[in-house]
DNA sequence: TACATGACTATCC
DNA sequence: GGGATAGCCATGT
Protein backbone atom coordinates (compact mmCIF):
# COMPACT_ATOMS: atom_id res chain seq x y z
CA UNK A 1 0.00 0.00 0.00
CA UNK A 2 1.35 3.39 -1.25
CA UNK A 3 2.02 6.19 1.41
CA UNK A 4 0.31 9.68 1.93
CA UNK A 5 4.07 11.06 0.85
CA UNK A 6 3.86 8.65 -2.35
CA UNK A 7 0.14 10.19 -3.10
CA UNK A 8 1.13 13.23 -3.04
CA UNK A 9 3.86 12.95 -5.21
CA UNK A 10 1.93 10.83 -8.34
CA UNK A 11 -0.57 13.87 -7.90
CA UNK A 12 1.91 16.12 -8.22
CA UNK A 13 3.17 14.64 -11.40
CA UNK A 14 -0.24 14.33 -13.14
CA UNK A 15 -0.02 18.43 -12.58
CA UNK A 16 2.27 18.29 -15.30
CA UNK A 17 0.76 18.85 -18.81
CA UNK A 18 2.04 17.91 -22.46
CA UNK A 19 5.05 19.20 -23.46
CA UNK A 20 6.12 20.03 -20.01
CA UNK A 21 9.08 18.49 -17.63
CA UNK A 22 10.11 19.26 -14.02
CA UNK A 23 12.64 17.94 -11.52
CA UNK A 24 12.33 15.84 -8.34
CA UNK A 25 13.74 19.30 -6.56
CA UNK A 26 10.72 21.18 -7.77
CA UNK A 27 8.00 18.51 -6.94
CA UNK A 28 10.06 18.40 -3.54
CA UNK A 29 9.39 22.17 -3.30
CA UNK A 30 5.67 21.84 -4.49
CA UNK A 31 4.83 19.50 -1.62
CA UNK A 32 6.94 22.02 0.69
CA UNK A 33 9.64 19.67 1.43
CA UNK A 34 13.19 18.63 0.60
CA UNK A 35 13.04 14.91 0.40
CA UNK A 36 14.06 14.60 -3.26
CA UNK A 37 15.09 11.69 -2.76
CA UNK A 38 11.90 10.25 -1.47
CA UNK A 39 10.27 12.11 -4.16
CA UNK A 40 12.39 10.13 -6.56
CA UNK A 41 11.68 6.80 -4.63
CA UNK A 42 7.92 7.66 -4.90
CA UNK A 43 8.03 8.53 -8.32
CA UNK A 44 9.75 5.31 -9.11
CA UNK A 45 7.37 3.51 -7.70
CA UNK A 46 4.63 4.52 -9.25
CA UNK A 47 1.51 1.89 -9.43
CA UNK A 48 0.29 3.11 -12.46
CA UNK A 49 3.29 4.58 -14.57
CA UNK A 50 0.83 4.65 -17.69
CA UNK A 51 -0.79 7.01 -15.66
CA UNK A 52 1.38 9.23 -13.91
CA UNK A 53 3.40 10.93 -16.31
CA UNK A 54 6.77 9.92 -14.40
CA UNK A 55 8.44 10.60 -17.56
CA UNK A 56 7.97 14.20 -17.19
CA UNK A 57 10.35 14.23 -14.11
CA UNK A 58 14.23 14.85 -15.24
CA UNK A 59 17.05 15.63 -12.84
CA UNK A 60 18.25 18.79 -11.90
CA UNK A 61 20.77 19.60 -15.02
CA UNK A 62 18.13 18.52 -17.55
CA UNK A 63 19.57 15.31 -17.78
CA UNK A 64 16.62 12.38 -18.09
CA UNK A 65 18.28 10.53 -15.26
CA UNK A 66 16.60 7.42 -14.47
CA UNK A 67 13.50 5.43 -15.78
CA UNK A 68 12.56 2.38 -14.51
CA UNK A 69 9.51 2.01 -16.81
CA UNK A 70 9.89 -0.36 -19.50
CA UNK A 71 12.32 0.12 -22.00
CA UNK A 72 14.12 2.31 -19.89
CA UNK A 73 15.81 5.75 -20.69
CA UNK A 74 14.78 4.95 -24.32
CA UNK A 75 11.17 4.93 -23.78
CA UNK A 76 11.45 7.99 -21.29
CA UNK A 77 12.82 9.70 -24.45
CA UNK A 78 10.70 8.87 -26.63
CA UNK A 79 7.55 9.67 -24.81
CA UNK A 80 8.90 13.01 -24.21
CA UNK A 81 9.23 13.29 -27.86
CA UNK A 82 6.33 12.34 -28.45
CA UNK A 83 5.07 15.38 -26.60
CA UNK A 84 7.10 17.85 -28.42
CA UNK A 85 10.04 17.25 -25.89
CA UNK A 86 13.12 17.01 -27.85
CA UNK A 87 15.80 15.14 -26.21
CA UNK A 88 19.53 14.43 -26.96
CA UNK A 89 22.23 12.75 -25.36
CA UNK A 90 20.15 12.77 -22.99
CA UNK A 91 19.34 15.54 -21.96
CA UNK A 92 16.60 17.84 -22.37
CA UNK A 93 16.83 20.26 -25.54
CA UNK A 94 15.74 23.93 -24.17
CA UNK A 95 15.34 22.48 -20.96
CA UNK A 96 14.55 25.41 -18.95
CA UNK A 97 11.71 26.46 -22.00
CA UNK A 98 9.81 23.02 -20.96
CA UNK A 99 10.42 23.44 -17.65
CA UNK A 100 7.34 23.36 -16.07
CA UNK A 101 7.10 25.64 -12.67
CA UNK A 102 3.70 24.14 -10.42
CA UNK A 103 3.22 27.25 -8.63
CA UNK A 104 3.22 29.70 -12.24
CA UNK A 105 0.95 26.94 -13.49
CA UNK A 106 0.48 26.72 -16.96
CA UNK A 107 -0.66 29.91 -17.59
C1' DT B 1 14.49 -0.32 16.37
C1' DA B 2 18.48 -0.18 13.43
C1' DC B 3 20.85 -0.51 8.92
C1' DA B 4 21.07 -0.02 4.10
C1' DT B 5 19.37 1.82 -0.29
C1' DG B 6 17.32 5.10 -3.72
C1' DA B 7 14.26 7.42 -10.78
C1' DC B 8 18.46 13.27 -6.23
C1' DT B 9 20.97 17.74 -5.16
C1' DA B 10 24.59 20.82 -3.75
C1' DT B 11 29.33 21.50 -2.28
C1' DC B 12 34.35 20.78 -2.24
C1' DC B 13 38.88 19.91 -4.32
C1' DG C 1 35.26 21.07 -15.70
C1' DG C 2 35.23 16.22 -13.60
C1' DG C 3 35.12 13.05 -9.67
C1' DA C 4 34.08 12.21 -5.07
C1' DT C 5 31.59 13.27 -0.70
C1' DA C 6 27.91 14.93 2.39
C1' DG C 7 23.04 15.96 3.16
C1' DC C 8 18.44 15.10 2.75
C1' DC C 9 13.73 12.23 3.70
C1' DA C 10 11.20 8.12 3.09
C1' DT C 11 10.93 3.16 2.19
C1' DG C 12 12.20 -1.67 2.62
C1' DT C 13 14.39 -5.48 5.05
Amino acid sequence: MATEFQKRVWKTLELIPEGRVTTYGAIAAYLDTKAVRAVGSAVGKNPKAPEVPCHRVVKADGRLGNYSGKGGQTTKRRLLENEGVMVKEGRIVAFEEHFFDFEKGDG
